[in-house]
DNA sequence: GGTATTTACTTGACAGCGGCAATTAATGCC
DNA sequence: GGCATTAATTGCCGCTGTCAAGTAAATACC
C-alpha cells in the first residue's frame, strides 16, 4: 500500500458509528445528495455534511459542484459519489481444482482477473498458489497496484470470518485451518475469509439485486445447492456454522441417498450431478450435464423429466425457506442458472403451490453467476470488512 | 399510573442507549454485580456505575449493601436486583373463543389472571372485553394496581408489532384491524400488540431458556403448529409478515389437504387436531385428543402410528429449520408437549437424521405451555417494548 | 430585474455520553 | 497494622451528533 491507499484505509477504520454509515451509503448508493444519505442513515443533514468532509479529503469521496438544474425552485442537489478507482480490492475464489481471483474497484467491477489450477487440496500449496496468483494480479494491474487495500478470500465450508478460520470444509477435506492468519504472514493487506454463499450474499446486498432490501436469500445452483441468508440487515451464520442448507433439506424421496449420507437431500436430485446420474440411468449410458440440457431442449422425456424433478424440489425447498424466513428477495443464481429455461415454470408452480399466504409475494429473481461472480462476492466481503 | 409508575415509565424510555442496555441486563440476569454489567454489555465499569444510580433512585432497582463473604481476597461484589415489584404489566392472548390476561411483574411471574370467554369475534366486542378483563385484574390487584405500567396483547396471525394492526388474522377473521390504536383509546397505559408466537419467544428470550443464546427458535406444538425465530438477537417477522410458518412445510404426504388448502403441510399430519382424526379414521369411532394420549399409552397400534408419524414430521421439520437457520437451542412448546413422551424419541431421531453437520450440536428442549403462558409472553412483549 | 420563496448545505455552539485514570471502599493474608 | 487484591466511584475530558441559525443557489412572482 502507497501512502495514499493507507491513510485512506485508517480514515475508514478509524471512523465514528455515523461515519461509516454514511460512507456505506455513499459506497452502495452513490451518486447520492448529502439530505437523502440523511434520510437514508437517519443522521442529521449536519452531521452527514460533517461525515462527508474528510472522505472528500482523502479523495475517495467525489463532490463535484451542482449541474443539474431539474426546474423545482430551490437550491439543486450537489451529490456526491464514491470515487470507484480509490481503492482496488482483491477476491479469491477457492475451488477443488481451481483458484479465480479478480482485482475490482469499489463497486466490484473487475479490473483484471487470474484463473490458475491446483494440483493439491493441501492448505500450504493452496496459500502458495493465493500468493502467486495475487502477485499476478498486482503485476496485471501496473500503477494502480498501489491502491490495492484488502484482500477477500472465499471457502466453502464452515468458516468463521471473525477469526479467519475454516472449521470445516468437506470439499476441500479440511478442518480447523486458520487460512486467515497464514495467509495474512504472506500478504501485506488485510486478509478477510469468508464462507463462499455469504461471500456472494454480500455482495448482492451491496452491490446487486439485494440493494435496499432488509432481508433476502441468495440460492445457488450446481454441483451443489446452497443457500445464503440475509436478515435484519445481517448474514445469518447459524450457531453452529451451519446454515442456509437448503440443498439438504429432506423433499426429496426418501429412497436416495445423498453424498453427504442423509436420505431424501434435496440435492440427491437436484444437484447438476443428480440430474447427470438420472439422465444417465434412464438412458443406460453416461450422460454430462450439458448433454442432458441439449436432451430436454430436444424434447426428450426422461432428461425433461430429470429437470422437472430438480425444479418441483428446488421451487418446494424456496418455498420451506420463504415460510420460515420470510424474505423480500429470493436471487437465484449459481452456474446451473444458464438453463433456467428448463426450471423456471415449474419451479414458480411449486414455489407458489407451497408458499403460506402473503409469502407469495415474495420476488423470486435469477442472476447466472460466472466463477468469476463468485470472486467478486470475495471481494465485497473484502470491501464490507473495511466498512465494519 | 400515580406518580412513581409514571416517573419509573419516563426515566427507562428515556434512558440513552447504554442505559436501557444496562437496565436490560439487570432486569434479565439480576442479581448481578456492576463488573459482570460492564462485562456483559462491553460498556466501562464507570459507565455502569452511572447507569444504575438513577434507577436504583427511582425504585427500579435494588442495591444492598455487600454481604457475601467467599474467602476470596479484594472487595466484596455488591450485586445489583430488579425490584420486580416496581412495575406491574399486563399480559392479554386473545383466542377465538375465549380471553386469557394475566398480571404479572417485572419477572413474569404471574401476580392475577383471569378468563373470559369471547361471544363473538368482532373487534369492537373483543375489544370491550379486553378492556373488561383489564378492569378485573385491576380490581384483583388492589392497591398494587397503581403500578400498572403497561399492557401486551398477543394474537395469532400476520401482526405489525410496530403499528399495532393486525394485518390478517385467518383464525379471528380480521384484516387490517389498528387494534393497538383501538385499545389505546380505552386504556390509560401504553398498549403493544405482537404476534402471539413472537411474544412467546420474547418471553423465553428474557426470562426462559433462551436466556443468553443469541439465536433460537421456539416451536409450538398444539391445535396449529407454529414457530418464533429469534436470530442475532432480533425476532425475524418477515417481510410480508410470515416468518416461522414451520406448520406448513411441504414434508407430509402429498394426498393429505391442509385446512389452509395447499398440500403435505406437517400440520395436516401433526397438529392434534390431524392425530384426532387420523385415530378416527383408523377406529372408525370419533376420538378426542385425550382420548387418543390414552390409546396410545395404552399400546393402541393406529393411535400409536399417528403420534409416531406426527414426531417424524416434526422432528423432520425442526431439522429443516435448524439447517436452513441455525439457532444454538429449539424450545419445543406449546399446549400439545404435554404428551411429549409420545413423541421425544422419534422425533429426535427424525431430527438427528436430517440435521447436517454440526447442527445436530443444536440443542432441543420441552417446555410445555399452558394458555395463561402465552399470556405471560403478552407480558414479556409489553416489558420489551418498554425498554426498547 | 429585483424581491420573495424554496430547498440544500454549512457552521458553530452546546449538551450528553461514555471512556480513562485516579481514588475510595472493602475484604483476606501475613 | 501494613499489603495485596478486587469492586465501585468520581471527576475530567474528548468525541459525537443535534440544534438552530446562517449561507448558497436555484425558481416564482410582480
Amino acid at each position: 500500500m502507497d501512502h495514499d491507499t493507507a491513510s485512506r484505509t485508517t480514515l475508514i477504520r478509524s471512523a465514528s458509528d455515523a461515519g461509516s454509515r454514511v460512507f456505506e451509503t455513499i459506497l452502495t448508493r452513490s451518486p447520492i445528495s448529502r439530505i437523502d444519505i440523511a434520510r437514508q442513515t437517519g443522521l442529521s443533514q449536519a452531521a452527514v455534511t460533517k461525515a462527508v468532509a474528510p472522505l472528500v479529503a482523502a479523495g475517495l469521496v467525489d463532490a463535484p459542484p451542482a449541474s443539474h438544474r431539474d426546474g423545482t425552485p430551490g437550491r439543486p442537489v450537489s451529490p456526491v459519489s464514491i470515487v470507484l478507482e480509490a481503492m482496488v480490492m482483491i477476491g479469491v475464489k477457492v475451488n477443488v481444482d481451481e483458484i479465480i481471483a479478480v482485482a475490482t474497484d469499489l463497486g466490484t467491477t473487475v479490473l483484471a482477473s487470474e484463473r490458475r489450477a491446483l494440483s493439491s487440496d493441501d492448505p500450504h500449496s493452496v496459500i502458495e498458489s493465493i500468493t502467486e496468483i495475487v502477485e499476478d494480479l498486482r503485476t496485471a494491474l501496473g500503477d494502480s497496484a498501489s491502491a490495492i487495500a484488502g484482500v477477500g478470500v472465499a471457502v466453502s465450508g464452515d468458516v468463521d470470518s471473525s477469526t479467519g478460520v475454516v472449521r470445516e470444509s468437506n470439499i476441500m477435506g479440511w478442518a480447523d485451518v486458520p487460512l486467515g492468519d497464514l495467509l495474512q504472514e504472506r500478504l501485506p493487506w488485510p486478509v478477510t475469509l469468508e464462507n463462499d454463499v455469504h461471500a456472494l450474499t454480500i455482495g448482492e446486498h451491496w452491490f446487486g439485486v439485494g440493494l435496499g432490501t432488509a432481508s433476502f436469500a441468495i440460492v445457488t445452483i450446481g454441483r451443489g445447492i446452497g443457500s445464503g441468508l440475509h436478515l435484519n440487515g445481517e448474514v445469518v451464520s447459524g450457531a453452529f456454522g451451519v446454515a442456509g442448507e437448503i440443498g439438504h433439506l429432506p423433499l426429496a424421496d426418501p429412497t436416495l441417498v445423498c453424498p453427504c449420507g442423509r436420505r431424501g437431500c434435496v440435492e440427491a436430485a437436484a444437484s447438476t450431478g443428480a440430474i447427470e446420474t438420472a439422465v444417465s440411468t434412464a438412458l443406460g449410458r453416461t450422460v454430462t450435464i450439458d448433454e442432458a440440457v441439449a436432451l430436454a431442449h430436444a424434447g426428450d422425456p426422461d432428461a425433461d423429466g430429470a429437470f422437472r424433478e430438480a425444479a418441483r424440489l428446488i421451487g418446494t425447498a424456496i418455498a420451506t425457506l420463504v415460510n420460515l424466513t420470510g424474505p423480500e428477495v429470493v436471487i437465484i443464481g449459481g452456474e446451473g442458472v444458464s438453463d433456467f429455461d428448463l426450471f423456471e415454470k415449474t419451479l414458480r408452480d411449486a414455489f407458489e403451490a407451497h408458499a403460506f399466504g402473503a409469502a407469495v409475494r415474495c420476488r423470486i429473481l435469477t442472476r447466472p453467476h460466472t466463477f468469476e461472480d463468485w470472486a467478486r462476492g470475495a471481494s465485497a466481503a473484502a470491501i464490507q470488512s473495511l466498512v465494519r
